[in-house]
DNA sequence: GTCTATATAGCGATAGAC
DNA sequence: GTCTATCGCTATATAGAC
């Protein structure tokens, strides 16, 4: 197999495990055997296993997904489509961390264990949410549709909803025994309670 | 020192190690420094490192704070106070996570390692909640307060903004640079944003 | 109840042949 | 590019003295 081949190959089986249980409960041993490869190719590809985390989160973090979403929610914000704008945020959210389900585990894998890059990314990530819808809300509160709330605190009760749900759905409820429901009606539900709950 | 004191001791400690790191990420060598013993003690009192953990998780999953908050929200509920049994829900959790910190890393980092007493702890205690506000929801569609919605969902909602923004405070944003809220002021808030979110 | 010393196994990582 | 063999270290866990 070819070099850079071998090297995704790894970084897919690596992302997998390092998802499903942690960076130290994780062995390189296990990853090269799921990789059918010995450990001298894991060290091969990257230098140690702290590269080869840093890498996972890297590519995580930068990969797809990351610039469509403000695309499309800042259309709907020109718009003033209130609820366009929140459905969108939250649909793209849960479908996202229902498409990736390593996604949201490595992540929060890794902020448990306060792994720099990603705390970087939540860092910029979030505080780029919070501005952008932040500064929404405030917009509509000068425009007189959403009544007089702390913007932030609506944004923070907001990403919980769908945040919370993803986690659910992942962590503690996987079969939806608790509550089954397709990503596009529960994004529309928390939009709508949240447009309900900060309008005038 | 005493069997039973230098055991709880022991189990202090550890708890705050494994809440820190996870349990793979935490050695035996380091709880018995932090405890000022030699490791052969923390074998003495706990049969192998895997029943340590157990003991810990079984303490946080049995102790105070998961009688006293039902009851207090059965009062509110039987005086039909709406703002109380949302508020009450949403500010002893806050609270606790507050005060307790170890506990939602805790459970988090067991959640994510799939142990078996998480798990158990997750599905009775979430299902009781579900059960006790969705029931309350439904109770009071049927007064004709609130409007027509799944409960589920919008418990989903609600416990969904009290969660996250503990672990915000957790594990992102310690130092509350992105929002900076007294529990009182979180709860009301989140209170008041399902209650308008869900009334006719 | 506490320690030192040690057994045993598995870890991350490297050397060197093919 | 891939392997086998192995190193040095650290992990969990135990034995036995005091």
């Amino acid at each position: 197999m070819a070099g850079d081949e071998r090297r995704r190959q790894i970084l897919q089986v690596a992302m997998r495990l390092f998802s499903e249980k942690g960076f130290s409960g994780t062995t390189t041993k296990e990853i090269a055997q799921r990789a059918g490869v010995s450990e001298a190719m894991v060290f091969r590809h990257f230098a140690n296993k702290d590269e080869l985390y840093s890498a996972i989160l890297d590519h995580k973090a930068c990969d797809r997904g990351f610039q469509n979403p403000f695309d499309e929610l800042a259309a709907k914000m020109d718009e003033k489509d209130d609820f366009g704008v929140f459905y969108t945020m939250a649909f793209n959210a849960i479908s996202h961390h229902d498409s990736d389900c390593d996604f949201l585990r490595l992540m929060m894998h890794s902020a448990l264990e306060n792994h720099d890059l990603a705390r970087i990314f939540f860092e910029s990530f979030i505080t780029e949410i919070y501005d952008r819808l932040g500064g929404y809300i405030r917009q509509r509160q000068l425009d007189g549709v959403f009544r007089e709330i702390e913007p932030k605190v609506a944004v923070r009760a907001f990403i919980g909803m769908f945040v919370h749900h993803s986690l659910n759905n992942i962590l503690w409820d996987k079969e939806q025994k608790l509550l089954k429901i397709s990503s596009e009606d529960a994004a529309r539900e928390f939009a709508d309670i949240l447009l309900r709950g900060i309008k005038k």
